[in-house]
DNA sequence: CCAGACGTTGTT
DNA sequence: GTCTGG
DNA sequence: CCAGACGTTGTT
DNA sequence: GTCTGG
């Protein structure tokens, strides 16, 4: 399952609401050859969207690049001493990928569409095949608002579904990438993959499949990311179980299944007519200010294509407009979320990394 | 030893 | 039916 | 994941 | 890259 998912929201507005869960991220635009993310109602493979992994260094000092050494799968250094310290900080980047797996040895560099864009989580039991190094090495999670599902009405119609978390947080999907290095151009992709697993009860009238979904800031997100937990153990595979939060769920503008449309309207339920034609949607406020809409039209149900432009805005998700310091993007989207009861976010919470210590205070190696 | 596979989904 | 593009 | 293409000729 | 089949 997990073809297609929502992505509408800008980077700043996604390190907010993760920083809201409790993780603080940084925006890895590595050496600027990385494309910004994808921004659609309409997430399709090949797309890039917005993945989070994590990298631990020790006193300010990277120690990713000796982590590489593990693939040696002898070297002597893993587990230096370092890396056992209790001062050892881990930090959250936020990257974007193209969705569909391409593992570093494939061939098909070239090939724009062809990577892996699922992977089944009892496929992880078992040694061999493409999984085994990149599950050791390379978990990460994918961000996404809620994904999209096909009813198979009467063996003729599809009907799309729009599946969220019911407390309008971000989805996090357990996640695996890994990058292809293009040896003529000297550049690297970097390609992901989702994991899926049996639907929860909640969703099982729909499909037999799900991502495998975490919450931001949990500890089974930080330790599915851990970054020196590099070999696959059964407390990780134990991670991969149907949610057991609720979603919520309900049909959306057909539309969704036409490839490169996006529009609100896919992720805002359906109101359905008496009127067989009469398959109208729920507009609660259109940001731009361009087209005319006429959210009450039947028409309007095939008014959907280009527009990008068109956000959802709802009241109380205006104090999460991306503050336009640095960042003068014409579109950026605004969602349906309404922030932690709490209060505002305070500090980058110090504590985010303490706890981390906590679910991790014995540290795991390599064999 | 080398060559070839390595994946998921749904549908029947 | 099957492949490609998004 | 779904929707849409799947082709050639000649003419501008 | 690494495992399997022949």
């Amino acid at each position: 399952m997990c073809g297609r998912y929502s992505l509408a929201l800008p980077l700043s507005l996604i390190q907010q609401m993760l920083a809201d869960d409790g993780v603080e991220t940084e925006d890895a635009a590595l050496d600027g050859s990385s494309e910004a993310h994808h921004q659609t109602y309409n997430f399709a493979p090949g797309n890039n969207g917005v993945v989070c992994r994590a990298n631990a260094s020790s006193s300010g000092v990277e120690i990713k690049g000796k982590c590489h050494f593990a693939s040696d799968n002898k070297s002597p250094r893993e587990g230096s001493s370092n890396l056992e310290g209790r001062d050892e900080v881990i930090k959250y980047n936020l990257q974007s990928m193209k969705w569909g797996i391409l593992p570093s040895w494939s061939k098909q560099n070239d090939a724009p569409n062809r990577g892996v864009i699922n992977c089944r989580d009892d496929s992880l039991r078992t040694t061999g095949g493409m999984w085994q190094s990149i599950k050791a090495r390379k978990r990460c999670i994918v961000v996404a608002q809620g994904f999209f599902e096909w009813l198979n009405v009467s063996g003729k119609e599809k009907r799309p579904y729009f599946i969220k978390r019911k407390d309008g947080h971000l989805m996090c999907f357990a996640g695996l990438w890994d990058s292809i290095l293009h040896q003529d151009a000297g550049t690297r992709t970097y390609t992901y993959a989702i994991i899926t697993t049996d639907s929860n009860q909640q969703l099982r009238f729909l499909h037999h499949r799900m991502p495998v979904i975490f919450d931001a800031g949990s500890k089974e997100f930080h330790q599915w990311l851990y970054p020196l937990q590099q070999r696959w153990t059964d407390d990780l595979q134990s991670l991969l179980k149907p949610f057991q939060g609720e979603l919520d769920i309900y049909p959306v503008n057909r539309n969704v299944g036409r490839v490169g449309r996006s529009s609100p309207s896919f992720i805002v339920p359906l109101i359905q007519n008496d009127d067989e034609h009469g398959i109208i949607h729920f507009f609660p406020k259109i940001s731009d200010s361009s087209t005319a809409e006429k959210p009450e039209t039947p028409d309007e149900t095939r008014k959907c294509e280009s527009d990008d432009e068109h956000h959802l805005v709802s009241s109380s998700s205006r104090r999460y407009l991306p503050e336009r310091t640095e960042s003068p993007k014409k579109h950026e989207a605004e969602s349906c979320y309404t922030p932690p009861s709490k209060k505002r976010r305070t500090k980058p919470a110090p504590q985010g990394i303490q706890r981390i210590t906590d679910f991790f205070g014995q540290t795991q190696r390599d064999k």
